[in-house]
DNA sequence: CTGAAAGCGCTAACAT
DNA sequence: ATGTTAGCGCTTTCAG
């Protein structure tokens, strides 16, 4: 452990007060009233000192561990994730908190990594970001009152403490954008085509049908899984095409760079003769040329909400069980 | 902070004993011998309570924080990093070490979180994981006496506390594979065709030297940059190959894909008509069909070998300054 | 407005 | 072989 062993005590010699004097000063105690030139010269020793408060101690005194579990699979989405992970620094940070990263490797609930590190005091609570949970799983939480909230896009049943999403807003702003330009025939691509379960093509539906417009054959293209394919399945499409769409929302940004590739490719004028817009979050949104508009995820806000749930949840508060956050449309170059 | 409030004084008391001996017990410290029976009971009645040491107070009393800093790029491969992860993970859990992640966001030095978190006490040494270190943050550790150590694949100038890999040897092994099989003719794709300070490239250059075979113009492809447009390049090239290759090295896992899902559309025969193999790791090496014999990274060992190497230093024992991890040739059914 | 002192839960001399 | 005790660095009543 660090070797600079100035504690709190050394500042207290060296600026000449008590030891609890540089606490009050240092943590900014309120309803302490710490006269102005005491106050500087602890300020003023801890500087000179190169003072650092042992985090440690102060976990051990306040019996909190300052930090929190992060667990996710490991085979999530990097991109995806590390925003979620900003979003949680930032609500961690003014409180200075840290993460701690559990590996789960699918054991059994007493063993798993995040419940031994809450047990060992490790960590004040647990944010499940991207992670399958199983039921057990919560419900030991719950049972054992460990304060813990999942961080998910997309979930089945109803949880408690969950930071959830809704993209149909998004997905409705993403068509009246359309609109105000009066394009009205919009496609979508993308392989949830035709599957009532699948979010974004029900989405699409759904907005189609708010804005009185109608949905033929010629609007619906089903790609295939793999995606690696598409461009085939996009010259069967435009090829066959009796009218033409004049846009088409992308279940994926994926299948919308493919598209944008495509497209301009072959010369057609993006977005004046298409529009492209996809449902999905990506650092290349903004700088695939042309930048693409998209429907996005709120990820930082997922992270940062979750987190800011977390900790009223350690504090007792009593909070929303769920909290559903908005995706947004973000109108870039493609339409 | 968990209301376990269960303490060693607790089990002591439970146990009819003192609480050192319980501390005895609970770490099995050596050179103290403990009645057998009174061991029993010391554990009895840990587990009887449901007993959890309290790690604050350990790491009080030893003056370490037992954590270990975490610091990345953000946009860094989630595969790679995830395994290294796990390396350095398997290397932590036997000394009951977590994981602390560090958000570095182009700081000066003195304000980058890892240094706080050392300063405080929230870590006890640093781990860069394919991070770009700037060398003035490392003159700082340096100078501080913090340690930690670099983990990278490929690094420009010899630094200190350095996990780094070379891949010359696997390759020769790959080559050696194909020559068992009577394979001579080995071609090479990818970006860093023609330039000599690509590992990959070379790599390839100095085994087919090694071996005395010589590399002609057909045996070259440049494949684009963007790696979208790659089937109209092996379009060009089987058709006007003049003496087709026998085999394949690919620079990247994804070219080794595509090329796979080409061959394979086309008729030919993996691999008694054409073998394939990558330089890279990717978890999907092994699934694809055919499977993708590669030339891999030690992802998981340099993360573990990384961490050792830590520790090492934070015990002030001499090591190693460079290590260097030699990639691995796994054949699988494309070779 | 500031100081003295207790104590968080643990470990490690030092005693016995 | 086990118990006694001091103390890690901090915060926080309680006194003054």
């Amino acid at each position: 452990m660090n070797e600079s062993k100035v504690s709190s005590k050394d500042v207290a010699r060296e600026a000449g007060v008590s030891q609890a004097t540089v606490s009050y000063v240092l943590n900014n105690v309120k309803g302490v009233k710490i006269k102005p030139e005491t106050k500087e010269a602890v300020l003023n020793a801890a500087k000179k000192l190169n003072y650092h408060p042992n985090l440690i101690a102060r976990s051990m005194r306040l019996k909190k561990a300052m930090s929190i579990g992060i667990v996710s699979d490991k085979d999530i989405s990097n991109y995806n994730f590390m925003k979620v992970l900003e979003g949680i620094k930032d609500a961690l940070v003014p409180r200075n908190y840290s993460m701690t990263l559990c590996f789960d490797r699918g054991q059994d609930v007493e063993s798993a990594e995040h419940i031994k590190y809450y047990s060992s005091n490790r960590v004040d609570g647990i944010i499940f970001a991207f992670a399958n949970v199983p039921d057990e799983h919560c419900a030991y939480l719950v049972e054992n009152n460990i304060p813990f909230v999942l961080i998910h896009t997309n979930v089945k049943n109803e949880m408690i403490n969950l930071v959830k999403t809704d993209m149909s807003e998004a997905v409705l702003a993403a068509f009246g954008h359309l609109l105000e330009k009066g394009i009205e025939r919009v496609a979508f691509f993308g392989g949830g085509v035709g599957n009532d379960f699948d979010r974004r093509y029900t989405s699409y539906k759904k907005a189609m049908e708010y804005y009185g417009l109608s949905i033929d054959e010629g609007l619906l293209l089903k790609t295939p899984a793999g995606e690696e394919d598409i461009e085939r399945f996009f010259d069967e499409y435009f090829d066959n095409a009796a009218v033409k769409p004049r846009a088409v929302i992308c279940e994926t940004t994926n299948i919308a760079f493919r598209l944008l590739k495509y497209a301009v490719e072959r010369g057609m004028k993006i977005p004046s003769e298409l529009a492209v817009a996809a449902i999905g979050t990506s650092k290349f949104s903004p700088v695939s040329y042309p930048a693409l508009s998209a429907v996005e995820s709120p990820l930082y806000d997922m992270g940062y909400t979750g987190c800011e749930m977390l900790f009223d949840i350690m504090n007792g508060n009593t909070t929303n069980n769920v909290v559903v956050l908005e995706w947004t449309f973000t109108p870039r170059e493609t339409t």
